[in-house]
This record gives C-alpha cells, structure tokens and sequence, in this order.
DNA sequence: TTTGATTAGATACATGGTATCAATAGACAC
DNA sequence: GTGTCTATTGATACCATGTATCTAATCAAA
C-alpha cells in the first residue's frame, strides 16, 4: 500500500484508512488488519478465517475484506486457474507480476501497456475505459534456486 | 473459433471439436452446441441452462462447458467485477475486448503487450510464462448510438 | 442386436460470498 | 464514568458456481 500514512506498522495503516473511511475500530476488524499484515502471499478469505480464532463470524472476514478492497487497501489477483485471491495492495492502478512457483507476487507501478492498449482498441473502434493485467512467470528467487515452474 | 472445421455451422463445428477429442455425440450435447452457438455476448453455465430444457441436468452443462473450455472450443472472460463468464473462443492466445455498454465482445487476436511486458519482467528479473489481459471500454456501436459507459 | 464403455441426470457436497436479524459494543455527549 | 444511539457483530440461512458420486440410460461398434 502507498506510504502516506503516519502509523508505523502495516497493520496500523489498515485500521488508519478504515478510520479515514468512518469505519470504526473494532476488536474483529483490529484482529483481520494484524493477519492481513503479515500475510506474505495472496491470500483468501477462508484462508485468513483459519489464522482467526473461530470466535471471528465468517460474515465478518467477508465483510471487512470488501471494506478493504473498495477502499483500495487490499485488491483482488486472479490466478492463472481463475481463481481469484486478494493481496495488500498499492493503491491505483497497477499489476502484478505472480509467481506461479512460489505464489509470490510484484506490483508493477508503472502501466506500460496503456499506450499499446490505445493503439490497439482505436483500431477496433474500441473506446478504452479500463483493463485488467495478470502477469505469470517465475520470481528471480525460484530462478536463482532452480525451482521448476509448478 | 478458428475455422479450420468443414462443418457449416457453429454448432456443427463445436460437436466436430468434440469428435476429434474422442467425445460421444450426444442428444444433450447437440442441444448445448446449438445455444451456445447462438450466444451473442459472454454466457454463464446457469444462462445456458435457462435457454435449455429443464430436464438437461444442471451437471450435464457444466460438464460439457468444461469439455469445451479444455478443447479451445469456449473460453472464459474476466468481467471489470472478477465474474468470470464464457464465450465462444478463437483458439490460441488472445484477448477481448469488452463492451461495458452492452457487453459485446471482440477477439484481439494478435497479442502486441508481449513484448512490452517481456521488457517489463526483465527489469523484475521475472521470467515471463503467461498473462491475463481483458480490456474494457465502449465498442464502436455503442459510441456511434451514444450509449452512456454503464 | 447385443454389448460394454460413455454419458446423463439426480443428488449431495464444497466453496465463496451475501442478506437478515437480534444482540453487542464502540464512540461520543454529558 | 454513564448513558445513549448507531455501527457492527456473529449466527444463520441463503445463493451461485461448480465438482464428486452413483445408478440408469444411451451411444457406437462388433
């Protein structure tokens, strides 16, 4: 996520935009910042609920997740499969680089493709609004360690 | 879909794919070629089943769905919302583009981001191996009839 | 026309997510 | 600190999209 805030760790930060957001600050949603932080891959919903005491309403993770995701903290990745996760995210428009080895994954700041994007829907006729980018491959470090793609 | 079949109709044409995979031509299976023949936009399986009998079994479509999507015959599209929906497929790798206006859909068929996004995962130190574009905006027609962006 | 593997439909299950609602707990005023 | 009032919670039911399993039907080939 951008760093424009003043609390210290990601988890904080979280609970800063919610607050920026009029959401209140509550024990659940103090509980799903901390796991969101110190997830080091996408993630899903159930998946965060089983680092969660039982105690936490599967409403809850859902909900606060959507939160989350409108207020551009966290977004969705889609999997090569379909399959959609979330991650912490910058905020803006960006795309990742995922590792299909290790699940790791980069945010690409920069759009390099809007400009071929234009070039390309003009052609069709085609209005631009918007696209989404997945990009697949092998990290440096599953390169380096010689892991064979999955 | 690529048209490399001798068969006159869509329809016909899927069913062909199939024989080559050594898949059965059915009585369910003909059905379902015909209506996903005549889609015009991006399908779900549960559109398909509305426009079928009701005795054609709900798994009988998702099966052959799959069947299809695995054969190149259909593909999925990544709605701006992460729905994933279907539509008929050219075969090999392209993208669409998607009309938020009225949810039409043209193949790209040439992929011009791919080098692009080889620099880009260079400079990662990334070793490409795929990617997922889908671009979205207004077609020609819906421009030209002054349709609002929805 | 018999035969044997495919396929179909029914059903149950899995997963991811939303709607509803009574009970609870933050936040703020006092 | 206490009260109040609204946002939020967790339970539950529900929905959507799909897969697994199983028995019965059906296709195609001999």
């Amino acid at each position: 996520m951008v760093v424009t805030k003043r609390s210290a760790t990601v988890a904080e930060q979280i609970l800063e935009t919610l607050d920026e957001r009029g959401f209140r600050s509550t024990a659940p949603r103090r509980a799903l910042a901390a796991v969101i932080a110190e997830q080091e891959r996408h993630f899903t919903a159930e998946g965060l609920r089983k680092q969660l005491p039982p105690s936490l309403g599967r409403a809850t993770v859902y909900r606060t997740l959507k939160i989350l995701v409108d207020a551009g903290v966290v977004c969705r990745v889609l999997l090569e499969d379909g399959d959609l996760h979330y991650q912490l995210s910058i905020q803006g428009h960006h795309h990742h680089l995922l590792c299909i080895h290790c699940g790791s994954s980069q945010d690409l700041m920069g759009c390099d493709i809007e400009d071929v994007l234009l070039a390309t829907s003009a052609r069709h006729g085609f209005e631009l609004s918007g696209h989404w980018l997945e990009v697949y491959g092998r990290c440096r470090k599953c390169i380096e360690t010689g892991g064979m793609a999955a």
